[in-house]
DNA sequence: TTACAAAACCTGTATATACAAGTTATACTG
DNA sequence: CAGTATAACTTGTATATACAGGTTTTGTAA
């Protein structure tokens, strides 16, 4: 029973997802929910900022916390989330296909981009399957320094999950960028894309919890299956 | 002199853009921040939790804070930011054409989108030039609620200048959605679209601060001069 | 010198108090 | 009854203390 601010949050989360309670009404005012979880004040309110950056509340002083609806941004794409998350989140039918797994050659310009001194970079290529069309190429890049060894198999389920599981590394954050590019050939030999000229794709720098970079990423869509949802507060 | 959190964040914020705290390095400590600015640990904890969300800063328990590169992610398009402010920032020769300004026809969809009851709702297009192309077409609505009056001249200049200026009225949060569509018969025939088949389209529905929905937007982009750059941290 | 334990730092969590600032309901005054 | 001032709420900011948990340095013992 650590972190109760945390503990707090989700509560509060799960209570808004599943709709006890409901948008447009007000949250409980922080000192009632102080005697709820019997707890500090404090710590109800660093939930309920957690609450507010996440987009489940707008607080708004002298008056409370109001529940925001959670269905219009339910499609949680921003953030770091990995492909079986996102696709079990939403309950698709989905298949990975991996490509290509090895070292890249010295050559690839990729070593530039990750810094990694000495180290040799494994190279995979994962095409995503959903409902039977090839619409997104996955291209992954770690370094051997983090990432000693890679086998299809873990490619297949989910880098991520053995990452931290296995691994034992903690992702931090993430610098990302998206912009539409002309297929290339191997987009072309890859992926469902009869039609399409251009592709999105989203790439990502990908920091551990040290600051360290760790892995570089581009995440190529057929544009009809691209949709990337976000929540931002207005700064300043 | 108020909001003591927000002038140390500011302060420190500016002294990583300019340099004079580089990246990769420490920040002072907690403490030693405390007797640098004069105040107690908490609330430089406030300011530093701050940095750490607008990706200038990464802490990790027992070492210290990390400056991180913002050069990396100097062009920010995520968060809430209008056309003017980004062209500014940036030093961009830009030019705002107003095409259209007018109440929405009664039978218009958007008025679904917008929940207003009885009020009627301002549409307006304006058509953005960079570097002598035209590229952006911005159509935005607003509900007669809240902006009363709407004129050619305010949307050329800014029109989220005069809402947060003139109107008085502050902008809380949005929600928004990125995806690929198909050219309409209006972007033909008001953009620079020769060679291209599909644009970017940015919707946003943005919310006041008492969370009351104030405008949907939809910002279409030609691909190759779209660019989406955002910061995130892992959750969970 | 090496190995390991302890101390001295660091950030993270939890609690308490005080007052400022915004909103709403109440009660009083004309 | 209408209007207004006040009281009773709300959230926001600033401060203090205590201890937990992680990292680095120090110092001691083998």
């Amino acid at each position: 029973m650590k972190k109760k601010y945390v503990a707090i949050y989700e509560d509060i989360a799960s209570k808004i997802e599943s709709k006890e309670w409901l948008a447009n009404e007000m949250l409980p005012s922080e000192n009632e929910l102080t005697s709820i979880y019997e707890t500090s004040r404090e710590t109800v309110r660093k939930a309920l900022n957690l609450l507010s950056q996440n987009g489940y509340i707008q607080k708004i002083q002298g008056k409370g916390s109001m529940v925001l609806d959670v269905q219009k941004f339910s499609f949680p794409v921003s953030g770091i989330v990995s492909f079986k998350e996102l696709a079990q989140s939403l309950n698709l039918k989905s298949k990975t296909i991996v490509t290509s797994l090895a070292y890249l050659n010295k050559e690839n310009p990729i070593y530039n981009k990750l810094e990694v001194d000495g180290y040799k970079i494994w190279g995979t290529n994962r095409v995503r399957e959903l409902s039977g069309e090839k619409v997104i190429l996955d291209k992954d890049y770690f370094s051997e320094e983090f990432v000693p060894i890679l086998t299809e198999e873990i490619c297949e389920k989910s880098i991520y999950e053995y990452i931290e599981r296995e691994l034992g590394l903690t992702i931090g954050f993430a610098h990302k960028e998206i912009v539409v590019e002309n297929l290339t050939e191997e987009d072309k030999a890859l992926l469902d894309v009869d039609g399409y000229s251009m592709v999105v794709v989203i790439k990502s720098l990908v920091y551990l919890d040290d600051a360290k970079l760790f892995q570089y990423t581009e995440s190529r869509h057929r544009p009809d299956k691209f949709r990337f949802i976000d929540f931002a507060r207005r700064v300043k």
